[in-house]
DNA sequence: TGTTAGCACTCAAATTCCACGAGTGCTAAG
DNA sequence: CTTAGCACTCGTGGAATTTGAGTGCTAACA
């Protein structure tokens, strides 16, 4: 347990540093107003957090910086979340009271947003859509080999794909089958239509279409979609502007992450509820062991729809960061809503 | 106008500094098989062509490099495409070889091949849309104030937007007037739907369909589609590789040019046939200064579709990336030939 | 007992200095 | 016209030196 004055202290050193990206000394330390201890006292007092984690020194004749449960010390005990600035206030509200746009606009415009406010990379997964279900189904041939598949389902998300029409199926035939797919798969959700056709659509199938053995592997085409959400990131270049990546090295490796939405998605994923903070190693990955990641979910009826979220540096201006997402994902749930009543 | 010999040792500095990206000396070029003269000839003809502005010398005691006039001459009257390597072959034909994909998906398989072989950053412009012909019309209603709308063309290509529904508009007529315009509009290229329906449907629409004033604002609405094409990237990152950026604010200058999908548009857009270099200032942009972009056309009957392009330091192994450039130009436009056929 | 002033000490970063050598330009001989 | 030889230039890299921020320890003080 530390005493009040190693929390100040601490406290002070942690934000010194996210400021100025410099060890913060002694003397800094004991300048700043609400601290009333002698540079002397202060070194002692630092000796001792080094001593037990929270604070390390690059070498002797330096400043301390935080370490990771440092940091990690800060953000859970110390930490007291910003107020967040009029201006961008308005831009948020901004962006939520504008005549609903699509989807992905929405989401673009939010992750953009965020990345501007924060000078940080902004990334946001989602949404899902496993449950979402199916609202309307159409096949639009382009010539007797291909057609367009498209899927529409209930909160207005389309998905397209080519599909290759099996030799000797008619145009009349998919027509059909189209229209039996509708009547009878409309309002279930995507994740169980394949099973769905299989288990309960075979039979009907059978004595509705004709070839419909050949119709099969194109319905089975049709619905390998994508449920994964997809990643969208802004302002990637914005980390560069971090002193800690003055190293091209570091520069590389963290971009060819960025290419990957696999790991991406791995890393921003976030069940709980409430903003999530991972520091450093936390994140179990080589590119950012010296980055923080910030998200926070949004959702409709407490049911989770994606994720938002922010990388940087582990001196990260972690006050700011965690309010503006607590705000942003209620106001997008909140906005998210409205659009799906 | 050059001497055969001069020719000869400027096509030598180009190649040993496209290899080894450091200064190359009289001795280094005086003993390249080629070349039958000792290094104090060569010594003599580097002047020459220093004052001729084809090389330069970056300090006294160092070796030339190509300045950019020596790279245009190089690229201009010296260089000889390459025979493009057997496992490089085999992988583009697999790739055009495969079963039909989306063709988004194609264009990103190509990119990403594309920066994988050069081991440069490579982008795809395209395909434009203006004169795809509209295949079909659809609406989903998602409720009673939102839908969306699907525009599909001849080439297979899907546009969705988000429509508001204006007050007082049933169901049934926005039905109505969907198909009225299916009937109408199909077979009308993409850049003439606005006009055609303001010209031609005002009359038609007003006889058939009721409240037809409020509907034109959603026609508007479905018809404002996208006609410029996406930008693709891939192997943004590999250009990190290069020597000539180990500085950080270079990199980050070219990322965010990256991000900026306007400006990537216009430097790589290209209307010439056949394969187009632009070196150094020749792109009038200050973050590509020392970097050089290749670009060819691909095009179906003789109609430009859409652009694919390398950028690299000035430094570019030209030789590869023509003859890379010029035959997936060839291979994509067979293809989607074959496609839209 | 807790706090503070003073002082010697440490060590990274910046600066200076120096030797090295790759490469040049010029000259004179072949 | 070509080439060998030589003096000269200048960037590079390493060693030595200086500088200064910051520490730990000790002793005095409240």
């Amino acid at each position: 347990m530390l005493t009040k004055r190693q929390k100040k202290i601490l406290r002070a050193v942690v934000e010194e540093y996210i400021v100025n990206a410099e060890p913060v000394g002694s003397r800094t330390v004991s300048k700043r107003e609400d601290i009333g201890f002698s540079a002397a006292t202060i070194r002692n007092e630092m000796a001792d957090l080094e001593e037990m984690g929270f604070l390390e020194q690059p070498h002797t004749s330096a400043g301390r910086i935080p370490s990771q449960s440092g940091y990690r010390y800060y953000v859970d005990h110390l930490m007291i979340p910003d107020r967040i600035e009029h201006p961008d206030l308005l831009m948020i509200h901004r962006l939520f009271s504008s005549h609903m746009d699509a989807l992905e606009q929405t989401i673009q415009q939010t992750v953009s947003i965020l990345s501007r406010i924060t000078n940080y990379t902004s990334i946001m997964l989602g949404p899902e859509l496993y449950d979402n279900k199916l609202k309307h189904l159409q096949v639009v041939p382009l010539n007797d080999r291909m057609a367009v598949a498209i899927l529409v389902t209930d909160t207005g998300h389309v998905d397209q794909r080519w599909i290759t029409v099996p030799d000797g199926v008619s145009l009349s035939s998919i027509e059909q089958m189209v229209n039996l797919l509708n009547t009878k798969l409309t309002g279930i959700p995507l994740h169980h239509l394949k099973q769905t056709v299989h288990k309960e659509l075979l039979e009907e199938f059978s004595r509705h279409v004709e070839n419909y053995e050949y119709l099969l592997s194109m319905v089975d085409q049709m619905l390998a979609s994508e449920l994964e959400g997809r990643v969208f990131t802004s302002g990637t270049t914005n980390i560069l502007s971090q002193p800690e990546f003055r190293d091209v090295e570091k520069i590389k490796a963290l971009m060819e992450l960025f290419e990957e939405t696999e790991t991406v998605s791995r890393l921003f994923s976030n069940k709980h509820t409430g903003v999530q903070i991972r520091i450093g190693h936390e994140n179990h990955l080589e590119a950012v062991n010296n980055c923080s990641i910030v998200s926070a979910s949004f959702e409709i009826d407490g049911r989770s729809l994606g994720t938002i979220g922010v990388l940087g540096p582990t001196r990260m201006d972690y006050c700011k960061v965690v309010s503006l997402l607590d705000l942003l994902t209620r106001d997008l749930s909140q906005h998210l809503g409205r659009l799906y009543k």
